[in-house]
DNA sequence: TTGAAAGCGGTACCAC
DNA sequence: GTGGTACCGCTTTCAA
């Protein structure tokens, strides 16, 4: 007989056996609302009996389905992240602090890639809807974020604000641009470039305002030139440095950008940090790899993470907020690449 | 009277409001079972009903809550996916093979970056157990191996072969040292030292082998130093060249840690590649920026990703398999930092 | 071609 | 302290 419910049980679901509440019920002879004020340590449940579910639990290593109890409880403890790319230091280490403060309070993330597909953004979109998620971390410039709005949920934002109502974490890119352009005026620098980031990004314009307004303080101007953080077009730097010889200092709004630069000026036959001084954005591995090492601007990304998952487990839980736009300190890491 | 009605809506959960298949059922006048007839297209519906249903599903913006149907149906076609780290270019674009075809299959994808921490695997191991998960692609050393068999859902490993049972995607590391051997070896180098990464993995057993496979045919040998492949000790880099001045050919088996060692050599004064020839490994974006390029080994890491992700869909539909164990081609990519 | 009803695995209220 | 039971939202027989 047992052989049979044995090899029953066997069948079932590709032997994958998963024992429910009402199996530890009926082992551990108590009701399956016992049970389940045992699992979830709620109510009044006899020492004994509590030792008694608590074995049977053991024995069949039951683990509370997860549907289940979403689908009576209405919230799923998860929560949701877009972000554009994965292939950018910043994100994935934004990532980190977000899971790690996301598992200290119990939820589960969905990420969402959305390589700037539309498309895709809305099927995660839709799938966020499906899973009932408890709150929403965007970090993308998403085209969807009237839909996002509409799911009435709590949503934090990265990087960027999209209105004063939305909390958002955002590294103080203003600063960011006055430290690097204090660095390099203070070293002597009288003809200097800004090789951006695309100038439609809020953080790229920040950078460039406290930037520019150290130099305009001092009578200063210089040139902007859009690129890619990541990806960007070598020969536009190629050029530029090629028709404008006489320049004598970079800031590069990323370590990727400034390392272009670094392997252009050395074809040039230039002396970094003689001829030209140069400052990147982020402190990747990049900055120490390069010959010589790259002076850049440090983002704490990982803490934007961790305090974009702290604002919005508060919102989530108690709906209040006690900073709502949180600004993260940026420092400059000095290193090779200027005087 | 609308008003009031929009009140109660808004009082209800937050005014995230979500309609349901009965309320669908209530405006298109039919049954529940009508519904989901309809939004699984399955079974008789009148074509005239469709349309009724159709309509009453746009009005409301009814999305089909997945816990209720995953409840049901045991299947949550959601996948898991484990690996040890972010931070490194392989697994992130392996990452995006994954989910493009598991998008493409209508899998959602559930990450987890274990950290290297067995802490942080078991509760994700519950977790996947909690929803319910399909299948698992196991891209880390899991210290929980066992338990995850023990799951007895279909998994497929990437870059390690558990056992012969379980289906695996791997690189060909061995064609990968046999190309760098070859090319080094061919280009003069006789004193030559090879980077590995950390020697317990089988990926770097299977480049060690082959590179020294095509050495010790010629007679060759050569000194083998471990290392991380992102975060490298560069002590060890510097130790091993300062005290190794004759070394002509380094074979590295990740860019970061070659572009360490250029970095070192540019240092002690070496000529790349007159002096000293190096072959990186990945063909990360780092071999592109170093001076000079970086030759290295190029690795499909989104095709295996995506063969992964096929291998595992075919597992989970079918249970059958064409090939159990995947082999990835490399190539190798000549820049500048070989002759 | 449609609808009633029995689950799926839990939670929580209400008796006892 | 405990158990019975009505849901949660959806799928799927089974009758009609």
């Amino acid at each position: 007989m047992k052989l049979i419910i044995d090899i029953i049980k066997l069948c079932m679901k590709g032997s994958g056996f998963m024992a429910n509440i009402k199996e530890v019920a009926k082992k551990a002879n108590v009701s399956i609302a016992t049970v389940s004020r045992v699992i979830n340590n709620k109510g009044y449940v006899n020492e004994e009996t509590r030792k008694l579910v608590e074995s049977a639990i053991n024995d069949l290593q039951y683990i509370p389905n997860e549907f289940a109890r979403s689908l009576y409880r209405k919230v799923s403890k998860t929560i949701g992240i877009i972000v554009p790319h994965l292939n950018n230091p910043f994100y994935y280490r934004v990532i980190e602090g977000i899971e790690d403060i996301a598992f200290d309070f119990g939820y589960k993330v969905m990420l969402c890639n959305s390589r700037e597909n539309i498309e895709r953004e809305k099927e995660y979109l839709k799938q966020f809807i499906k899973y009932n998620i408890d709150g929403l971390i965007i970090g993308s410039n998403s085209n969807e974020i009237a839909r996002y709005l509409e799911l009435n949920i709590p949503i934090v934002t990265i990087d960027r604000v999209i209105s004063d109502e939305i909390p958002s974490v955002i590294s103080d890119n203003t600063c960011g641009g006055k430290k690097a352009a204090k660095k390099i005026i203070d070293n002597g620098c009288m003809n200097i470039v800004h090789f951006r980031g695309p100038s439609t990004l809020l953080t790229v314009q920040q950078r460039a305002e406290g930037f520019n307004e150290y130099l305009s303080s001092l009578g200063l101007a210089c040139d902007e030139v859009d690129l890619d953080f990541i990806d960007p077009d070598t020969s536009i730097i190629a050029d530029y440095l090629n028709t404008h010889p006489n320049i004598d200092g970079i800031f590069c709004d990323s370590d990727t950008i400034a390392s272009y630069c670094m392997h252009e000026l050395t074809k040039l036959g230039k002396k970094i940090p003689g001829d030209v001084q140069i400052i990147g954005y982020d402190n990747t591995i990049l900055a120490q790899l390069t010959t010589p090492n790259l002076t850049t601007i440090s983002q704490r990304m990982y803490n934007i993470g961790s305090e974009a998952m702290a604002s919005l487990e508060s919102l989530i839980s108690k709906s209040i907020l006690d900073t709502k736009h949180k600004v993260i300190p940026v420092t400059l890491i000095e290193r090779e690449s200027t005087k």
